[in-house]
DNA sequence: ATGGTGGACAATCCA
């Protein structure tokens, strides 16, 4: 079973090249995020056409946006948090898929140290662990957290951590939170399998030939609890859409896990 | 050098 997630920065502008990528890689689950995309523009039909199921929540005002591709219909399908849905739906996915709970989540940037939407974010990131507290176990539940969490938690995650530190996706607050999660259970699938520094998911357009020079980030995650980490088999970067017309500034990210599809 | 590029929508806002 592979699982992806993809801040694909507009489904619109990415749509084929992702469709591309969908035929070759044949995932069971992606989850995207800044889809970019009213509800009633997400290009559903396409999608379908190559045998897809799809859900979406986005806005109105073309801002954020998440979206799950699925090979199966999901099984039950809930947006944002419980206490909050309306505003919290752009941002969240949760799906329940063959016996997995999935998580696609597009944590806010949340802009400088100072604004209240790193307030927001560190709000998101507690929100999260709040959520999977009270619905799930983490010894028992096969759970997947995944999407771009904008938080790189270790020095190996940014290009140079001194250089950047602090950031609003690498500070002490935000790797807190991130680290109050994992303590929670859920395991860091990506570094089980690729133990290195220097491997990242998100360079910034504005940075003349970031991904040559290697000035990337690693924000984006699929983090899953011990019954599902323990069946990973796999974990990839695939760089190799980014040399593809009009990439994302974010590649996709996907995980193998030997289990059913 | 408070820049740079790209995407939303249609003057700026966000990343």
């Amino acid at each position: 079973m592979l699982i992806a997630t993809f801040n694909c920065n507009s489904i619109r502008k990415r749509m084929q090249i992702f469709r591309e990528w969908l035929g070759h890689h044949r995932p069971d689950v992606v989850a995207l995020q800044e889809t970019k995309v009213s509800d009633s523009s997400f290009p559903e039909k396409e999608l379908e056409e190559d045998g897809w199921h799809t859900v979406f929540a986005g806005e109105e005002t073309g801002r954020n946006g998440v979206a799950v591709i699925t090979k199966h219909e999901p099984d039950d399908v809930s947006f944002g948090f419980p206490e909050d849905p309306e505003n919290t739906r752009s941002r969240l996915i949760h799906l329940s898929y063959r016996g997995h709970e999935i998580v696609n989540t597009y944590v806010p940037q949340g802009k400088s140290l100072d604004a209240p939407e790193f307030q927001f974010k560190l709000s998101w990131l507690r929100r999260l662990l709040d959520f999977f507290d009270r619905r799930f176990s983490p010894q028992e539940t096969k759970l997947l957290l995944t999407g771009d969490l904008n938080v790189a938690p270790t020095e190996e995650d940014v290009h140079d951590s001194r250089k950047v530190w602090p950031h609003v996706c690498h500070c002490r607050g935000v790797i807190d939170e991130f680290h109050k999660l994992t303590e929670w259970g859920l395991r860091d699938v990506f570094r089980k399998h690729i133990p290195q520094s220097g491997v990242y998911t998100f360079w910034d357009y504005r940075v003349k030939n970031a991904v040559d020079r290697k000035l990337g980030w690693r924000v984006d995650h699929l983090l899953a609890t011990p019954p599902l980490a323990e069946i990973s088999s796999d974990c990839f970067v695939d760089t190799a859409m980014r040399i593809k017309e009009k990439p994302s500034d974010h590649a996709p990210v996907a995980a193998r896990f030997e289990d059913f599809s």
